[in-house]
DNA sequence: CTCACTGCAAATATTTTGCATCGGA
DNA sequence: TCCGATGCAAAATATTTGCAGTGAG
């Protein structure tokens, strides 16, 4: 929805790094702004990314996305399959944002409300652990497989 | 504290799947156990297992933690870093524990209070997500290395 | 006695790095 | 122009697999 307006402001950020817009990094940014919603893997974003920018090479990707990280505009994640992904940090809320990870069908949707809030809290006063982000992950199943098990159970 | 009692437990476990009780699974098993504060990755848990049971194969310990995690007695979790550990599930409790990642010192500690009853609640009547389980991690700054910095800053 | 299990080494998969070259600022 | 950034290939890690031999049940 806000896609243009986030890849102008990441621009802009990597710039204020002092870092050079080279294309391949644009094309990387573009791409992950595009098809945020996927949760790539380095090597998915490379497929991607070659189709616009045919000369990248892999390791340019994966230097791009350790910058990414360090200014904090992706979220390196991984859902129990050993393949790290990266999840582009929404820009609207300065707020994380959860997972919900279906066992069935593989689906990861997103939920963009943080819940997390009181829990932190608790945290906090109990465990005197300063809470900066978080990783959250409901393993489960979606709604779409759970109408799929009902039907075949009749 | 019930660590003996665990061990019993997971034996017991793997016997009544049909597995067979051989002594590279005894020994990871037990290692396991008595480890299970420390998130060991394969490779740390094989290094640990050897000193017990020489004769053991890298292999092996990998294909006894895809046992074990099939069988629900350890989880596998990942922080950020690339690397599978394996976390013994609590068995006292039915209950989930969370994460605490410093990411000053690297250190991880264990939070055994289930702190989201309300949130699944929540996920499921507003996602129709029917929670199974779940990854929580918290990242940032642990008592002691806040205490440290409060102590720099003077 | 049988077949699941094991060790070892080779194969894969994933990520990082060295280095000569290129090109954005 | 200059130094950061890149591509490529090699290296470093992490994990899986094939296979012949072994031993738990």
């Amino acid at each position: 929805m806000l896609q243009p307006e986030e890849l102008g402001q990441i621009e802009k950020k990597l710039h204020q790094a002092g870092l050079k817009l080279t294309p391949q990094r644009r094309a990387t940014v573009k791409t992950l702004v595009r098809l945020h919603e996927s949760h790539l893997s380095a090597e998915e974003l490379f497929a991607k990314v070659k189709e616009a920018e045919p000369e990248i090479g892999l390791a340019t990707v994966y230097r791009t996305l350790e910058v990414l990280a360090e200014l904090k505009i992706v979220n390196r994640v991984s859902f129990e399959d050993g393949i790290t992904r990266y999840d582009l940090r929404t820009e609207d809320s300065g707020h994380f944002h959860h997972h919900l990870l279906c066992q069935i069908c593989g689906a990861v949707e997103e939920i963009h409300e943080d819940l997390l809030v009181d829990v932190e809290m608790k945290v906090k006063e109990k465990y005197g652990f300063e809470v900066a982000d978080h990783r959250l992950t409901f393993l489960g199943v979606c709604a779409k497989c759970r109408a799929k098990r009902q039907r075949h159970l009749q």
